[in-house]
DNA sequence: ATGATAATGATATCGCTTCTCATATTCATT
DNA sequence: AATGAATATGAGAAGCGATATCATTATCAT
């Protein structure tokens, strides 16, 4: 039951946030940013406030419910924390995002922390590139 | 001299540009903001505004001069472009930044990415974590 | 049902970046 | 060295995502 999701994270169970949380969940789109989760809450006739989303997001990520993700066009997107960490393959065209986990990464990643006395408390990669079907679509311009 | 790495990039040797090279060639600072640079140059009595400190280094950026780099705190900053790709290892405290070259890692994003069907055109990687130095300054507080 | 506590939403504000446009500078040509 | 066409500059406005403020409203233990 949500109800008790968010309660487990001394969280009310108040309407925004069930709806938002209820929006990650359907996982219609997997990676939102608040403008996202705003425009399809309004669409969905929810009336509710901008500002709660961003707190609500907030909120949610100190909860370790979801995961904040930045792909360097300037906003902050949000998916469901599933779990296992992993990184991102974005498309520069699209947008696509696929999602993936390689333990060579990763253990490279804490190697160098460790060359440098990092104590490490995250890390963030993301590779940029053109998706297939971006790809197949720039042949049939030219 | 450097009107010429200017010229061959196509950029008149204005006085902005060549102020703005000269910090970055100066090398106090491996990483600058666009606010940093306006502070530093402020200090050193040369009047000039942060438009132009923007605009040049996006023309920096385009003829390959400096790179353009986002550590999640919301700003850019620009290194000089010193030739093979690199990585960096932020330290959360204090902003410092460290730099590294893994080949492992190199390798294996492009695997993935051919895993992917992508063709890849760049790639960002941070590390974030507490430097030695700031480990040892949380020591002596508790 | 009630009330203390916490959450909401409209709006103002912030920080970084980009845009606009009148003025000033550069540089090839005399 | 002077000229002028082309380009760059700087002050300020505007854009945009995110955060802060604060009066009003909803939640939930009792």
């Amino acid at each position: 039951m949500k109800n008790d999701n968010l309660k487990k994270s001394g969280l009310k169970a108040t309407l925004p946030r069930l709806k938002i949380l209820e929006l990650f969940e359907k996982g219609e789109e997997h990676h939102l940013s608040a403008e996202d989760i705003y425009k399809k809450l309004v669409l969905l006739d929810e009336e509710l406030g901008l500002a709660t989303i961003y707190r609500v997001l907030t909120q949610f990520e100190a909860a370790n419910l979801i995961v904040r993700n930045h792909f360097e066009d300037g906003r902050f997107v949000y998916e469901l924390n599933k779990g296992p960490h992993h990184d991102h393959v974005v498309c520069d065209r699209c947008g696509k995002v696929d999602e993936f986990v390689d333990e060579t990464i990763e253990n490279s990643q804490r190697e160098v922390a460790e060359k440098f006395g990092f104590k490490i408390t995250a890390h963030s990669l993301q590779i940029f590139g053109i998706c297939p079907k971006c790809q197949s679509e720039s042949l049939q311009q030219s």
